[in-house]
DNA sequence: TATTGTTATACTCTATAACTATA
DNA sequence: TATAGTTATAGAGTATAACAATA
C-alpha cells in the first residue's frame, strides 16, 4: 500500500492552509468589528454590489440562506445595513450598507487587500498568476467530483 | 478606494477551495466508515508513526489537545486504536491502531490518495510542482503574519 | 511548578425542516 | 406549486478553563 503522509496530502494541506489564512484575517475584523466571517461576507459582497437580495449573496459567497439570513438580520440590528423590499416582488428585499456599514466597509476593505498582498509578497508574479489559475482548476475539478472511493 | 471582489480575494478563495475538496472527502469516509475530520486526521497519524502519544499528534495534525482527546477517546471506544501508557512517563500513552482500525486505515488510505489523485488530474507534473511550493510559501506567511491592518 | 491528558461548562455553529409570505 | 426568506429545533462542534495525575 502507498503510504499517505498527511503534511504532504493536497486536502490536509489546503485545509490547514485555509484556516491559518482565514483566521489571521477574522480576528483583525472581529476584534476591530465585532464581527464575524459571515457578516464580512455579506458586507463585502454588499459593498461589490452596492444593492444586492438576500439570495444572490448566498450565490456569490457559497453561503446557504439560513447562514445569510442570519448574518443579515445580525447586521441590519447593529444599523449597518438597510433593506428595503423589491416592489416588483414583494418576496425578496435588496440590501444596501448604511452610512455606518459603509464606514466600516471603508476600513475593512484596505485591510483585507493589504492581508492579502503580504500573503502574496513572497510570490513572483508569475507564481500568483499560477496560484490564481491552480486554484480556479482544483475548484472546478472539486466542484464536479461526486465524491472519493 | 481599490474595490474588493470577493471572488477574487486569496483568503476567501482558498476558504471555498478548502471546504469543497475537504467536504468531498469527508462526505465519503463519513458515510463508509461513520468517522469526522478529527478522527481521520487521528488515524493518518498513528497510520503514519505506528505508534505516537495524543501531544504529538496535535502537533502533527494541527489540532489542540481537546479535540485529539476526544477523537482519540471516540476511536478507542470503537475498538480502532489502543493505548499504552509509557511506562518511563505515566503522563502520556502511545497509541496504535489495532486489527479493526488497521483495516479500516487501509480502506481508506487508497481512496483518500485516490481522491487527491483526481483532484491533481487535471494539472501538468510543473503545477502540482508549483503548488506544493506555493502552499508553503503561504503556509510560512501566514503563520508569522500577526494581523492584518 | 510544569506537563499530559480529561472533563465541564457555556457558547457558537450548523443542518434540517417547518413555517410565512408572496408569486 | 414554487420561491424568498425566517424561525425552531436539536445536534455537533468549539474555546476556555478547571481538573487529575504525573513529572
Amino acid at each position: 500500500m502507498q503510504p499517505l503522509r498527511l503534511n504532504e496530502f493536497l486536502p490536509y494541506r489546503l485545509s490547514v492552509l485555509a484556516a491559518v489564512v482565514s483566521e489571521g484575517l477574522a480576528r483583525s475584523y472581529s476584534e476591530q468589528f465585532g464581527i464575524g466571517v459571515p457578516e464580512w461576507r455579506v458586507m463585502a459582497t454588499i459593498g461589490e454590489f452596492r444593492s444586492i437580495t438576500a439570495k444572490a449573496i448566498g450565490e456569490h459567497a457559497h453561503m446557504g440562506k439560513v447562514k445569510v439570513s442570519r448574518a443579515v438580520a445580525s447586521l441590519e440590528g447593529r444599523g449597518l445595513i438597510q433593506r428595503t423590499q423589491n416592489a416588483e416582488d414583494m418576496r425578496e428585499a435588496f440590501l444596501v450598507l448604511m452610512p455606518a456599514g459603509d464606514d466600516m466597509y471603508r476600513q475593512i476593505v484596505p485591510m483585507a487587500l493589504g492581508y492579502a498582498e503580504t500573503l502574496r509578497a513572497g510570490l513572483s508574479r508569475d507564481e500568483v498568476a499560477v496560484l490564481d489559475q491552480l486554484i480556479d482548476k482544483l475548484m472546478a475539478r472539486a466542484t464536479v467530483m461526486p465524491s472519493a472511493g
